[in-house]
Parts: C-alpha cells; sequence; structure tokens
DNA sequence: AAAGGATCCAACCGCATCTCC
DNA sequence: GGGAGATGCGGTTGGATCCTT
C-alpha cells in the first residue's frame, strides 16, 4: 500500500507490489510451489528480490490469510504469549490460525501494546510486588525465550490452556471494535472468496479489487495458457520444484491442480 | 472545508539461524 | 568442523487514510 515504488541499484523493483505482480507471484507458485525464493523472481519474470516474494507470498497472498478484526480469543492468546514469550512475533501467529507474523506485530503495537501497558499502568498503583513479576516476563531474555518456546503449545491449544497470569484482567483490554467474527474477512479460501460466492466476503482494503482482478484474469489466461516460467525451460530440470504442500492452495490439492472441470468452473 | 496530527499496516532492512556441501 | 548460500525473524520505516481542530 505504501511504498513509492523505485528499483534498487540492481535493478530489483521495491515498493508497493501490483496486482501483475501479485498475479505472476500467486500464478507461479500455486503452480510450482516455493522452491527456492531464490531462484523464484527470475522463473516467475518478477523483478523483485526473493525475500520480497517470500514476504509478500507469506503476508498478504497465499491461502487461508485471516484478515480484518481480531477475535476477542485471538487477542487475549496474543497477549498471554507476549507475555510469556516477549517478541516472538512468529510463535505467537502460529498459535493464531490464519493470522502472520507480520500482521499480529503490528496488531499488537498499534492496539493490544497501547491497552496492555494502560493495564499494566493501572495495576501497578494496586501492587508493585506484580509489577515486578511483569516487568519479567514482560522482556525475556533470549534463553528464556528460546525455553518457553519449546514449552509452546500446538496449534490446537486454546487460549484456556494457556497458563494465566492473575494480575491482568484481560476484559478491559479488548478492542472496543466488533468481533470479527460478525466482520472480519477472512481469506480461508481465496479461490471460493473471487467467486463472488453467496455470503463471502472478499478483502476490505485496495487490494481485495486488486485480487479479484488477478483472478478474473486467470479465467482468461492463466489455466489455458502455457505458464511464463514454461517458456525457461531447462533440459537438467533445474525448474521443476518440490510441491511443498504448505504453499499450495488447499483448493488445488487432488484432480483441480490437474484440471478438473468441475472445479475450474466454481473457481472462475 | 482545510490543515495538521495520529494511526495503520505493507514492505524493507539487517541480523540470526538453518541447511547443504 | 566450517564456509556459503538460503531462509526466517523482528525492528523499523513511511505513505495512505482517518481523525481532530
Amino acid at each position: 500500500m505504501v511504498r513509492t515504488p523505485c528499483c534498487d541499484e540492481r535493478g530489483m523493483k521495491k515498493g508497493t507490489w501490483t496486482p501483475e505482480e501479485d498475479r505472476k507471484l500467486i500464478a507461479y507458485v500455486t503452480r510450482y510451489g516455493c522452491w527456492n525464493w531464490r531462484q523464484l523472481p527470475k522463473f516467475a519474470g518478477l523483478s523483485r528480490c526473493g525475500k520480497s516474494c517470500r514476504l509478500r507470498w507469506l503476508n498478504y497472498l497465499r491461502p487461508n490469510i485471516k484478515r480484518g478484526n481480531y477475535t476477542r480469543e485471538e487477542e487475549e492468546i496474543i497477549i498471554r504469549l507476549h507475555e510469556k514469550l516477549g517478541n516472538k512475533w512468529s510463535a505467537i501467529a502460529a498459535q493464531l490460525q490464519g493470522r502472520t507474523d507480520n500482521e499480529v506485530k503490528n496488531h499488537w503495537h498499534t492496539n493490544l501494546k497501547k491497552r496492555f501497558m494502560m493495564n499494566k499502568h493501572k495495576d501497578s498503583s494496586v501492587s508493585l510486588a506484580h509489577d515486578d513479576h511483569q516487568e519479567q516476563t514482560e522482556v525475556p531474555k533470549s534463553s528464556e525465550q528460546k525455553t518457553a518456546a519449546a514449552d509452546l503449545p500446538n496449534a490446537e491449544t486454546t487460549a484456556d490452556q494457556i497458563p494465566q497470569t492473575d494480575y491482568l484482567d484481560y476484559a478491559e483490554l479488548w478492542s472496543p471494535q466488533p468481533s470479527s467474527s460478525d466482520v472480519s474477512s477472512m481469506t480461508t479460501d481465496i479461490a471460493v472468496a473471487i467467486t463472488g460466492a453467496d455470503g463471502l466476503v472478499v478483502e476490505d482494503n485496495a487490494t481485495s479489487a486488486a485480487m479479484e482482478t488477478i483472478y478474473a484474469d486467470f479465467s482468461n489466461d492463466f489455466w489455458t495458457e502455457p505458464f511464463l516460467a514454461d517458456n525457461f525451460y531447462d533440459p537438467n530440470g533445474l525448474y521443476t520444484p518440490l510441491m511443498e504442500p504448505e504453499c499450495l492452495y488447499p483448493l488445488f490439492d487432488g484432480d483441480f491442480l490437474y484440471g478438473s472441470e468441475q472445479h475450474h468452473q466454481g473457481f472462475i
């Protein structure tokens, strides 16, 4: 959204991603997987560094990314895990299905931190002893973080299973915004979302329109025309990536990837 | 209505860690 | 074991948008 497009000294484009770039990246990763981020932009026809492609995919384009408002439960998990782990955003995000570390980090800095500190300040007037404990846990030493991370609950862990502290009244930390269960948009199934099926929400920002354009484009040429990377065919098979399941759209599991007419029509 | 400040969040940067040879 | 390259992670930036005056 934000950065002014520019190029670095090697001609690599920087700044905001265009719908066309998104389309290329989605097309490539869904078809070939993210086998090598360094090489990927070259084969995908992108003038971006691999790092930028990876970030864009992981934080924005990959499937099952939940966007929009956070639920009470999600905020509770973030607060509790942040107490326990510190700024281990990836570990925290791992406990929140569909949330990225970047998004969790942003949400913490823009919403939760403020309220957390206010609450902390309020409590400090009540109990200094508790505050001391909090100072320890809020900025854990790296070794302590590692230990805590090793103790992390698995992805199925609910907020109730995470140890609570006795000095926080989480009820005062909740966002005044409506629960995301009411209004949040979720790219649980991007492929379905872009079909415009009844009852489905799309992205609530400018990119949603871009995404629709991207996938609309698919109906025109992506599934019927050879992909750009095919033009770079390497007889040694170098271009052929390992298909990493986590890099694929769930919808693409099974026959759709290979052209199921039924799925194809649903997708478009 | 306009100006200025505050907020939000996508994206970049640099360092840490992992993996492979 | 160690060096090089790839990937992951957290801190930070900065422009768009929202809010207040």
